[in-house]
DNA sequence: TGTACATCAGTGAACGCGCGTTCACTGATGTAC
DNA sequence: TGTACATCAGTGAACGCGCGTTCACTGATGTAC
């Protein structure tokens, strides 16, 4: 390669432009992003940390400039990827009116969710349950977060005003587990037939409304 | 050791006892055994052959007249698990009378299964979404087969019986889900806990009954 | 602006280790006569 | 029952490989004067 065309190369990543700090977010970042490239059918933690520096175009001794271990990196990916599913929260809680309404617009929040943040959203679903302990009881402990803080937002319905909140719980816990079961089918399901992905959706809308038909039969508290 | 110590041990599985065929099997079944032993708190992926055979008590190159790889090591797992489930499944299915008990029975019926094949379900539900993928796409081709029978079992309800394939489907799926995840929690709480116990099977009984009082108000077909 | 020094992201050699797999083997068990 | 041979589960040495981590280093960027 001639000087010529390094001079002319594009900005991207590996061109050395910006101050030193900024070079080394850019490197942290390519770090990141070389693990989840790398989770597209793999486990973390089968995952080597030469894989992933080799993959982020770094020499292996240079990663620890940026995480003490691999371990260290996957606790940043979770945290990443709930930062996404919080932002997804926010958005599914605005301008919400009646049970069928909430459902369709929370559905297809969810679907659009999954298509951005693909990456994070399968590393989530390989990481939870399964592999380097940790992980996964800190992804355990952000999805019963998650489900508490839908259970604060059920307790807003009518209909659901005088439920205990025990019941809440139990209500938010069942939805949280449709939702994960669908975001796992979503994952799995080909990128490339919106047929697969409209059956999956429309699963997922009728499992909601099955929930929220036996609301008015509980007797709760 | 002296000899006489060797001499007066119990029969076990190191004994060299039976014939050449029978041993090869306790072998096999130490194999199984030592990895399911080491998935306490690892993934499968993370498993070494070595390890498997160190724990079994064999040379490595001895795990080859057994299995021709972990993965196919893996697969009887698998198969073993899944047996298990089915067996349950059909405990479930004798003697249903009327939602309440079947709720009952049927949860109880999983927390023994799950007491009973702690190691298996544990193997699946750490298997299930991640790792090594054949073994990862033979756990959810399971489940889906696991679905469709409970589907099956769901339209003798009367209750169901007019139900469309699809919708018996995607309640079977909301089920299943729940049961899944509460085999999860089951696997998580601590072993010497009743009371933690008790409120998970608590609520799933909740969980099937308020899935169970949608029924009635459900449109299908 | 120019100079001298400090910082520090990234380099490259080196280490000891456990890995999967091969190979020729051993010796107890099984079988044919 | 006794003998000669076949089978085959398990052995042990050896291989090349990628791993995580250490260490002394380089040289561009940043800073103090």
């Amino acid at each position: 390669m001639s000087v010529r065309s390094v001079t002319l190369s594009p900005v991207d990543a590996r061109t050395p432009t910006g101050t030193r700090q900024e070079r080394k977010q850019r490197t942290r970042q390519a770090l990141l992003q070389a693990a989840l490239d790398l989770l597209e059918d793999r486990s973390f933690g089968s995952l080597s940390l030469r894989e992933v520096a080799r993959e982020a175009g770094i020499v292996p001794t240079a990663f620890y400039r940026h995480f003490g271990s691999m371990e260290e990196l996957g606790l940043v990916l979770i945290d990443e990827s709930f930062r996404a599913l919080r932002q997804m929260l926010r958005d599914a809680r605005s301008g919400q009116r009646g049970y069928e309404h909430v459902i369709r617009s929370s559905v297809e929040i969810l679907v659009r969710h999954v298509h951005e943040h693909r990456q994070h959203f399968r590393f989530i679903a390989r990481q939870r349950g399964s592999g380097v302990a940790p992980l996964r009881h800190a992804i355990r402990a952000e999805i019963r977060l998650f489900s508490s803080e839908l259970a604060t937002d059920l307790a807003r319905f009518p209909a659901l005003a005088g439920w205990s909140t025990d019941d809440l719980r139990m209500m938010a816990g069942l939805i949280v587990n449709a939702m994960v079961s669908t975001i796992e089918e979503l994952l799995d399901a080909p990128a490339d037939s919106p047929e697969a992905e409209e059956e999956i959706v429309g699963t997922a809308e009728r499992q909601l409304r099955l929930i929220a038909l036996g609301v008015p039969a509980w007797k709760s508290g």
